[in-house]
DNA sequence: ACCTGAACACCGTTCAAGT
DNA sequence: ACCTGAACACCGTTCAAGT
């Protein structure tokens, strides 16, 4: 069969979409091996056998480049969310699962985190083409609602009853907020070890049990072995991912020996 | 009196010392006016008025000025949760005091708090010197130390008893933890306003109180009216910086008119 | 119609030449 | 001994010239 004439424009437009893909994926070869500094336009041009012309064709400026990397991290990162959100567990084990799946995404992808830490410090922001911008907004506000709809879980199964004046969203903001700021001190450099924090992932975990007992979300912990769940989330449900991040580590350790 | 020869260098010294002084006050004001984006070591060495050589006999580079001017903002801060950590105050209203002037400190100097951000990164933080390296250790053990001890009032007074596991320092980090990422998230452009929180201060304040509620932390917020602790702070404690950045606030607005 | 790469402006950094 | 600013390498961005 013979495609239509219209398709002719559509090819066109997939060829412009496979390159655009295929600029991403160099980008973001090259943030691993040069990293945020080295990474210039030039250097993708290369990367991408295209002349420099080409590659402002698909993004307006460097800011719009990395925007456009930001974006499919959150696409990512949203994609995770959905996994955590989405187990056969209580709401309140939900909600564990999603702060595990964030540090689990951090740690998969620390470089695309500080990626996305400096693409949203506003002032690149703003440099960012309408369309780029746009797609952000839509992920943050499906991640927002995932998030958002596990606390709602809670509360309308009766697990949970919201304190005087404290919203939903609210709620999730703050904890939202403690993740985000843990994983951002994580990667400042700040030798927490040296002050008395040796494990920021086990500090969270504690955090969090004792804040949503002391919001006495049910089951509380006397009640329930959430240590369990935790095993649950490593054995089986990131199983993949965090034998990746060994693979990793070890693929690191027999370079530098 | 005639000084000492031995003085001679010594008025050198301090000479160069007003010097680099002055070119962090100009980096400072540049920030304002330009943006961070926007500040260059020229746009600085015309500012000084010195040549560009000069500067980089005070500063090994950008980044290494950039890490001055973080360096004079954490002092800024230190002070600032010194004098809420020395307040006459039970533990649990000092570390609301904290809270609150870090909440503040944001407000008042949202590019350097930004400015920290970025400089914090890591890949950033190795190309400052040494010296400025130590000295943001000096601060940031001493910034920890004095929220820690809080934390170490309310257990030695009793009003607090931690929950098993979590020591002081990890919750402390949790805490700060949650508020650095309130504040990051909140210059993040995110519009968190549409998304169900109107005030990230306002959340803030509710989230801290429940999570202390829920430790336990004597008074419990039954028996103690922390919302009048809230406006002690603002009208007694904090006023001045808090006008200051009314008047801010409206020299803006009459500029725009 | 699409792609190229030379050209431009700007920026961080250095260092030989001045005083 | 101290300071200068020309010079260099590099980078983001543009656009006239090619195919």
């Amino acid at each position: 069969m013979i495609p239509p004439l219209m398709n002719t424009a559509s090819r066109k437009q997939r060829e412009i979409a496979a390159r655009e893909e295929l600029i991403l994926d160099c980008a973001a070869r090259l943030l691993g091996e040069v990293g945020y500094q080295g990474l210039s336009m030039d250097r993708v041009a290369e990367a991408v056998e295209y002349s420099k012309g080409t590659i402002y064709q698909h993004f307006d400026c460097k800011e719009d480049l990395l925007a456009g990397l930001c974006l499919r991290s959150s696409q990512d990162l949203y994609d995770l969310f959905s996994r955590a959100a989405g187990l056969d567990l209580s709401p309140r084990e939900r909600l564990i699962a999603i702060a595990f799946a964030y540090q689990l995404f951090i740690r998969l992808h620390p470089l695309e985190f500080a990626n996305m830490q400096t693409l949203k410090s506003a002032t690149v922001r703003e440099k960012t083409s309408a369309e780029n911008r746009c797609a952000m907004q839509t992920i943050e506000a499906q991640v927002m609602n995932t998030l958002t709809q596990v606390v709602r879980d809670g509360v309308s199964s009766g697990d949970l009853t919201l304190p005087q004046g404290l919203t939903c969203e609210e709620l999730i903001f703050c904890l939202w907020a403690t993740q985000y700021g843990a994983a951002s001190l994580g990667i400042s450099g700040i030798p927490f070890a040296d002050y008395g924090v040796p494990s920021i992932a086990g500090a969270l975990q504690k955090f969090n049990n004792n804040l949503l007992d002391g919001l006495n979300w049910h089951p509380v912990s006397k009640e329930f072995d959430y240590a369990a769940t935790q095993r649950y989330l490593e054995q089986q449900v990131f199983n993949a991912e965090l034998r990746m991040l060994q693979d990793d580590a070890e693929t690191r350790q027999r370079k530098s020996s």
